[in-house]
DNA sequence: GCCAACGTTGGC
DNA sequence: GCCAACGTTGGC
């Protein structure tokens, strides 16, 4: 099983409105390194709920990948912010992955406070410039902010 | 609101 | 195919 951080700004969908839906379609990404990573993605596959442009940033959840191959709808709507003319529905040019969710973390684990972790020192998310809304994330790192948001540190 | 980082666009 | 200009992301 491989695990993955997503990014999303809480005004726009956050993790309670995941909780709310239950499942999601990730539509919307527009990057290639972010589609290439949702290609490589699994069914099963563990994900970080993580909140985005908002004060303060950090992981605010768990959830799962139920779905993969999924064609994202918003490249043929006109009138969303996501639609891409050169896309056509017999060649597509942007698909995503289903997103389930799976938990809110009881707490929320602040960029801050991850970037104070030692163990995550090495995390993609942590790096200069780093601004790729979907990435991978190691078994350890996975298990660290799990393990952080289950119980009160500070 | 600033701005660093970096992706995309388009002229050549 | 290069690369300058421009746009976007996202933390601070």
């Amino acid at each position: 099983m491989q695990h993955w951080l997503m990014k999303t700004e809480p005004e726009q969908f956050g993790i309670t409105d995941l909780e709310r839906v239950k499942v999601e379609p990730w539509s919307g990404v527009r990057n290639y390194m972010a589609r290439a990573n949702m290609r490589a993605m699994q069914v099963g596959d563990a994900v970080l709920f993580y909140h985005s442009s908002t004060q303060p940033p950090g992981v605010a959840g768990l959830a799962t990948v139920s779905r993969t191959g999924v064609v994202d709808e918003t490249q043929f709507d006109p009138d969303s912010p996501y639609f891409d003319p050169k896309a056509t529905r017999d060649k597509p040019r942007w698909d995503c992955v289903d997103v389930r969710y799976v938990e809110t973390l009881p707490h929320y684990v602040e960029l801050a406070q991850m970037r104070e972790d030692p163990s995550l020192k090495k995390m993609m998310l942590l790096k200069r410039g780093m601004r790729l809304s979907v990435q991978p994330v190691t078994a350890a790192e996975y298990k660290r902010i799990v393990a952080m948001g289950r119980k009160k540190s500070r």
